[in-house]
DNA sequence: TCCAATCTTGACAAAAAAGTAACGATTTGA
DNA sequence: TCAAATCGTTACTTTTTTGTCAAGATTGGA
């Protein structure tokens, strides 16, 4: 189980914009250099971040990206929802082998246990947003574990 | 954020295994037809589980694989984490896009955001067997959920 | 003994993901 | 008006992941 690439450097170049100032944007050559990506590579993450309406784009010589909507506002879900292009919802077609579907397909044993991650994973970015996750790796880190029930303790078990 | 390929099938033959009588074994040609993969694939995946230990195996005819603990004492955790090939301790020298150490080394924003997912994630599936997720879709569901604490949800904020 | 069934291993091929390049479109400002 | 700076889009190349193949090694049984 793994974030992907371009997950990765998706959600990097949107927290960039979410660190801006009220009104200024970034270009591709500035994104890629803070991001230390290409330029290619920073403009086709933020074609796909515009077209899935996170940043709203100008272009011309003052153009630049910046955050379609408040930083406080998106929640990290989506963003990886639509960078991990919905991991789950093609997960068992993805995973059919040799054949045109799975076997396990109507009564699949790992299946509650597949969605239920990708639940739980869900759950969890959905209680951050872009704005919570600019900062530095302590403070942010602080944020993450003071978020009550995020990473919980399993209770002793009684016998 | 998604399952790998060797993730899903490696963990499906292990299952298989799993729901063996005690005794019995499974032969490649036999776990292929399971899972609906070719041999040469289901052989490829038995290779890596049972150099990680996860399964015993015996030569020529009557030969087969099967586990080698009880299904009870093989926690999930433990078989993501050599199928995955240790996903997190490689992410942040996995994504240092052009350069040759990622731009954020030292103080990362983002980092506790991924760290504390796959600790998330660890953290669920450490508290499930080989043997609890042996059974139809049903069964499986009611035991994941029936765990406390592993799907919280998150308690209406106080304002 | 020897053949058939089986696992073992490394090299190779195919597919998917990631990244690059090229060219077009829009905007600003001289 | 037009050149420079910027984004937009699609096709292509490279890299990684996935899957296959082929030859070897071991075992059981006729």
């Amino acid at each position: 189980m793994k974030i992907s690439a371009q997950e990765e450097y998706g959600l990097r170049c949107l927290v960039q914009l979410a660190g801006l100032r009220p009104g200024d944007s970034l270009t591709l050559p500035q994104i890629a250099e803070l991001e230390g990506i290409s330029t290619a590579n920073a403009g086709k993450l933020m074609w796909l971040l515009n077209k899935a309406g996170f940043v709203l784009s100008t272009r011309g010589t003052k153009g630049g990206y910046f955050l379609a909507r408040p930083a406080g506002e998106i929640h990290l879900n989506e963003i990886i929802k639509v960078l991990g292009e919905e991991a789950v919802a093609k997960h068992c077609e993805s995973y059919t082998g040799v054949l045109d579907s799975c076997v396990h397909k109507g009564d699949c044993g790992i299946r509650p246990v597949i969605v239920g991650l990708h639940e739980i994973v869900e759950n969890a970015l959905s209680q951050i947003t872009l704005a919570q996750i600019v900062g530095t790796e302590s403070s942010v880190d602080a944020m993450f574990h003071s978020i009550k029930g995020i990473n919980r303790v399993i209770e002793p078990q009684r016998v």
